[in-house]
DNA sequence: ACCTGAACACCGTTCAAGT
DNA sequence: ACCTGAACACCGTTCAAGT
């Protein structure tokens, strides 16, 4: 794995300890990362890390505030492929951000907790960015008129805390993936026709409810 | 504060236990929680927790499940003292989820995660009641004829979804409090009538934006 | 400039021993 | 039956010292 016997003595020390926390975070949680495993996988002495993270949040928090910086990647990439309908680039937003979500959970995690925290100003501006791809979409929609009566910044808050819900909703196990990525399509849709994500039956929502035809909760109930 | 110079011999260590360390979850998170410090508060042997709970992750487990009785118990006396109509008794129900949220969202983190970790059946179980009355209100709604269209189940997952989600804002510090609380009433309403949750003005959420009459959003945005 | 090694104060867990 | 005290292996953080 490594090129000659210091592999880590020229400035790659940052980067293979992110590389490590990331892989650690995404298998285990933030709460079981550890600062002295990290250093002994990535061959290095306990208290090498501290030369580029003061302590064990910093290291956290500049794992969140690259987490941001991916989610805002993936996000406009999945805007930019997505042809040049209006709608079906709201859909591929929300299922990008849907996607972040469920595909990394304790990342997602650990950039929330960490954006709340006192101090934290270089993780509160991280999240600038994705949050003003969905700000300029809904003032795209509301000048093509896309957004019927409503309100646009109701409908984003709304439209945040479906997806987001429903991703923490199969993070919990409470509903399989498939079937709230098809409720996700299905009320963004909806939040713009106007019609209550509630119905059955949207554009491209039918395929994942259909064959299974049972229950959507996955959860054991009395 | 103890009646005697010996004051938690007798069996009453186990619930001093749980409630220092129900105040230490609220306060700090699960994350920071420490047996040690917990038997130090209490008055006790850093190894007594031992006969009481095996290891840390018991004391969380056991925590968790009184979190989803309270949480039960606090459903049904909202939905109780609710009246006799429908709608009435379902905005009271997601407006005690939302305060629940809310009001302790470390409990909430640590209901959810140790829900979904291996092993954890009592835990799985425990969910079981409160989600019961969400599906017997919707069956009731259903009977009603109060469910429009709508297929009960997914408008129990959805509303399920955007409850939470409005929660995770808040404690993310994404949205007010009020503002978050009344598109929840706003949305269950509109779950039910048919109309969208994000067109403005609703029964209930009037007051709640009227005022400050600014931006949702409460995050620094580009 | 970057890393090491020893030291300090904490932690969860275990187990023989006390009452 | 319930609790104590010592022990073990970990941890984050600090700091003088090495190259």
């Amino acid at each position: 794995m490594t090129v000659d016997d210091r592999p880590y003595h020229h400035g790659r020390l940052r980067e293979a300890l992110l590389d490590a926390a990331w892989r650690s975070v995404r298998e285990h949680g933030a709460e079981q990362l550890s600062l002295r495993e990290l250093a002994r996988e990535v061959g290095v002495s306990h208290a090498a890390p501290r030369r580029h993270f003061p302590d064990r949040q910093a290291l956290l928090d500049a794992l969140a505030i690259a987490g941001f910086e991916r989610m805002d990647v993936e996000l406009r990439t999945a805007v930019a492929g997505a042809g040049a309908d209006y709608r079906d680039r709201l859909v591929a937003a929300t299922r990008a951000y849907f996607r972040f979500a469920v595909d990394d959970p304790a990342l997602l995690e650990l950039m929330y907790t960490g954006k709340h925290r006192p101090g934290a100003d270089a993780v509160v501006a991280a999240v600038a960015a994705p949050l003003g791809l969905l700000e300029a979409m809904l003032a795209e929609g509301r000048e093509r008129g896309e957004l019927g009566d409503g309100d646009p910044e109701r409908i984003g808050v709304l439209m945040f805390a479906t997806v987001h819900g429903l991703a923490a909703m199969v993070k919990g196990r409470m509903v399989d993936r498939e079937v709230a990525g098809g409720l996700v399509d299905d009320a963004v849709v909806r939040f713009l026709t106007g019609g209550v994500p509630s119905a059955a039956g949207a554009p491209g929502a039918a395929d994942a409810q259909g064959a299974a035809g049972g229950a959507l909760w996955t959860c054991p109930r009395p």
